[in-house]
DNA sequence: CTGCACTATGAATCGCTAA
DNA sequence: GTTAGCGATTCATAGTGCA
């Protein structure tokens, strides 16, 4: 019997709890890569559904259940989320989240670190602005895939001065002379141009989809009410560093398409879903434009 | 009754789990602000006490227990901690660590970020470096003291105003008298920059008090190969922002003294323990040689 | 005193091998 | 099976000595 093939490049508007258990739109083990940002509890109730934090864990954890049958055996997943405070303290949800995901069977293989610097402006007698979120990567397997290379970055200034007086000794192998088991050989570096990050994310500028414009540099407050979860940016670098080109890239809370914008321009196959009817139209919207733009250059 | 008072400015060596039981030494709500970087679990067994993962929450709840006895009501912890990876995934125990301190009585009010910009090197197939940790906030009541102006201003500026008189010529001539990591570390510290207010700590340049020939001559290696946990900036952020001048400050795991030394220098007094007598008498040198250095302007 | 060359190393992690 | 030891790998900054 055939399997099932799944659908993408597709934008459903519906709830993820219940779309996400049909077998025929997502069979399982069929996507690459999954990144997302809930709603998060208790928020947004003027712009989307609320979920009480009390409930947020018992919420979520069926879907995180599908999403573990929907995702191939070597993929990634990777959950965008910050808890609020509430009456002065952090809330403890995600904690459990956590907690609780590992007993569906995920790994919790890492938290990166985003690194917001132009936060939501306020002041507060008990806390400073809240500067950064988590992005929590979870994976079936231990041996999952991770292209790397993919999201190297610039070496930092010190290399051009470093590299311009090398010893003999940089050429071989040095053991320092103490405990300490480490060995450099700094003629590895030798015209590097790029080196490998790390797991603090901080973006020189975050572009942000908008309800009724495309692309908008938007760093600092909009006027408006209807902002993405995330900068473009954020999605990017993780397809790109859990991803190759023609994979499979799902956002089952895909607000105004940020994942899917991102998924176009770098050439991966996108599946989105969305509750509210002017996000999903929103979403489309984003997502036939940038279509546009790229098959105007690969026609 | 006479009520027990405190013995402020001192180190002790010992255990922290049995020390802090004793009602004499740690009498109910004596302390203004707790600030600490535990032994991580199964790390450093070499030179601190490893403990077990599996262990750790179980061994550290009856000290977090203490500290809430002895903390006054309106008084801040600062817990440093990052969970390591095990087996390819992250650890737990700090998220087990932050509910059960909750069910004794602490409020989990933040998270700040610390980004460490250098951090460890190396390279790994499922994981970048890591480049932040955490330092969780608790306090006992959710109205507790917070000098949020104390850390707007630079670094620079107090430590101005409190070596007002004293010359650079000063700082040199005590440099090279004493060969001085810790006086040469204070002296480059003087001029640094503003630090700015938000839940993501980055501190520039990072000056660790080193460990000296103590180590060397009982074990064999060299001068420098233990560094305190944290840089003095740390400590010296939350000192200014949870605490006012002659508050008391406990470090219950004060390793090679920087707590103290940072209270010292902010004028506050300070209560360490140290388990390690190598750590204890390094922590002591360290406060000796910055008492002499402030002495020298206050005498 | 400054600038340049060179050394040292920081709460690191994974994978392989030997016992 | 399980664990302990060690090699391989990596970025950025501080410190030292000398011209």
């Amino acid at each position: 019997m055939a399997k099932t093939k799944i659908q993408t490049n597709i934008l459903y508007n519906g709830d993820s709890a219940s779309l996400l258990t049909d077998l025929k739109k997502f069979p399982d083990k069929s996507v690459n890569f999954i990144i997302t940002s809930p709603p998060y509890a208790d928020k947004r109730k003027n712009s989307y559904e609320g979920v009480p934090s009390a409930k947020y864990v018992e919420w979520f954890l069926p879907i995180t259940l599908q999403l573990y049958r929907i995702l191939k055996e070597n993929g990634s997943f990777i959950l965008n989320i910050k808890e609020h405070p509430s009456n002065g303290e952090r809330e403890t949800y995600v904690l459990e989240l956590i907690l609780e995901m590992k007993k569906q069977g995920w790994f919790w293989i890492e938290e990166y670190c985003w690194y917001k610097k132009n936060s939501f402006p306020g002041k507060w007698p008990n806390r400073f602005r809240d500067s950064w979120e988590r992005c929590l990567h979870f994976t079936r397997k231990k041996d999952f895939v991770m292209y790397q290379d993919a999201v190297k970055v610039p070496i930092g200034d010190w290399a051009a001065k470093r590299f311009k007086s090398m010893s003999e000794n940089d050429f071989i192998r040095h053991v320092s002379k103490n405990n300490s088991h480490l060995a450099r050989n700094v003629s590895n570096w030798l015209n590097k141009k790029k080196v490998y990050p790390h797991n603090v994310l901080v973006f020189e500028e975050e572009h942000r989809l908008y309800l009724g414009n495309v692309i908008e540099t938007a760093v600092g407050v909009s006027s408006k009410n209807h902002s993405a979860i995330f900068p473009i940016e954020l999605p990017s670098w993780f397809i790109k560093l859990f991803s190759k080109e023609n994979d499979i890239i799902l956002d089952p809370f895909i607000g105004s398409g940020t994942t899917a914008v991102a998924a176009i321009m770098l050439r991966r196959k996108y599946i989105g879903i969305e509750l509210k009817k002017e996000y999903y139209h929103e979403a489309q919207k984003n997502i036939n434009e940038i279509a546009e733009v790229i098959n105007m250059k690969h026609p």
